[in-house]
DNA sequence: TTTAAAATACGCCATTTGTCGTATTGTAGG
DNA sequence: CCTACAATACGACAAATGGCGTATTTTAAA
């Protein structure tokens, strides 16, 4: 019986799991924490009695001390348990820090049962990596990007990994040289209405909501 | 209908892989090959039709032509078709030649019809990409190991080129993680006004009048 | 000790941005 | 032919930003 920890913010979210959990044959709730400081007052109490739990499933983003952070010292401190990251964005930098802190997997909250009670028992069972195939992916871009840091088509990238439209290329890159939505228009010959919709398309895609964040990702990825 | 062209240069994995295929629904076989230089002549024979596999499966250690070798080449000329490492062992240097040869995924032989039916969905439905468990941790461990060259003393850099004092640096630093004034000041336990004065000053050193540019310096310089 | 720099704080105001809507047109694919 | 998507365009409103002041306190250097 796999003994599993579920850390979340969001009520909801603790009830989801925890219910998929008590579905799942072969394991069991150990106990439900509301961000990752009270995670580790949690895994003092367990220290007590020497009943850890297996498998922790972790948010990433809550509030006092986040998903990442409780891992990495509670890693140091429990380096027998291992923590499933569970999150909505296939965001690279937190996937790439989840990693390092020590995580074993990395999978998005949208994914079903079976596959994340597959996932626990293939972490528990045989020291496997369990990652959603989305995060799989961003993971081999990762990879094969640190390998050749020139990419000879910068704006396919934007359009293959957030599929980017042509125009929504053409507007963020004038995000990135500064301009703002007059300038952007202008340059492209239309009105700065349309360009703010174009931006709004583009914080979806991205999933951010600010220039700057925008930008950011535009610039890391050396798109442009 | 998802199209599938296996190439293995043994008989009974192509034959084992054929059944595996024809058994699962909502694909069927295009070809078959026995090794990568092969597969790159049925290519062509396709181009005359114009009806290419959607996915091939494609084995790694073949005489003639080897699989990473032919991905390599077939990535170039037909960027549409996925191409699915299937291999005996867990590599890491093959893991890491086939994800920079442009593969979508990396599978284990041994992986079930299930798995290899799932994976081809899902590299053809959602762009995602397959791997075994086993290859995912290999991977991860690939991308934790790798760590990028820190520069030692990042503040600095800022500070002599544009002597920016200790508190812009931690201001700007605020800004590049995409906090707005509000934020910034809360962590520093100073007022938002404190914070825009900063920023003012900020600008005036780095000879810029927005975020976006402001982080633009700050990103491209690698200073945090 | 005088001076300069750094850090703190506030107000005002125009502009920019982010987020809602809604709506029309063209075009490619089923 | 119909549907989905891309690209276009507009309005309204709240929030954030940039630029202009001024002003006090602390610290370090001359």
């Amino acid at each position: 019986m796999i003994k599993v920890a579920v850390v979340d913010d969001k009520a909801i979210n603790r009830q989801s799991v925890r219910e998929r959990i008590s579905m799942a044959s072969g394991m069991q709730l150990h106990f439900l924490a509301d961000n990752g400081s009270s995670f580790l007052e949690k895994m003092k109490t367990c220290a007590a009695s020497g009943d850890f739990p297996d498998v922790v499933l972790m948010d990433i983003d809550m509030p006092v001390m986040n998903g990442i952070a409780a891992v990495n010292i509670a890693k140091e401190l429990y380096p027998k348990v291992d923590f499933l990251m569970l999150t909505v964005f296939d965001d690279d930098e937190k996937i790439f820090e989840a990693i390092k802190s020590g995580a074993s997997g990395y999978l998005l909250k949208e994914e079903s049962m079976e596959k994340l009670a597959e996932a626990i028992l293939q972490v528990k069972e045989f020291g496997a990596v369990a990652m959603s195939p989305i995060v799989a992916r961003k993971a081999m871009m990762m990879l094969s990007r640190n390998e050749q840091p020139q990419n000879p088509d910068l704006a396919k990238n934007a359009r293959d990994e957030y599929n980017l439209t042509d125009r929504e290329i053409d507007i963020l890159k004038g995000m990135v040289e500064g301009l703002d939505y007059r300038q952007i228009g202008e340059r492209l010959f239309v009105s700065p209405h349309t360009v703010r919709t174009h931006i709004g398309n583009i914080y979806k895609k991205l999933h951010v909501c600010s220039k700057v964040d925008a930008v950011k990702i535009a610039i890391k990825r050396q798109w442009f």
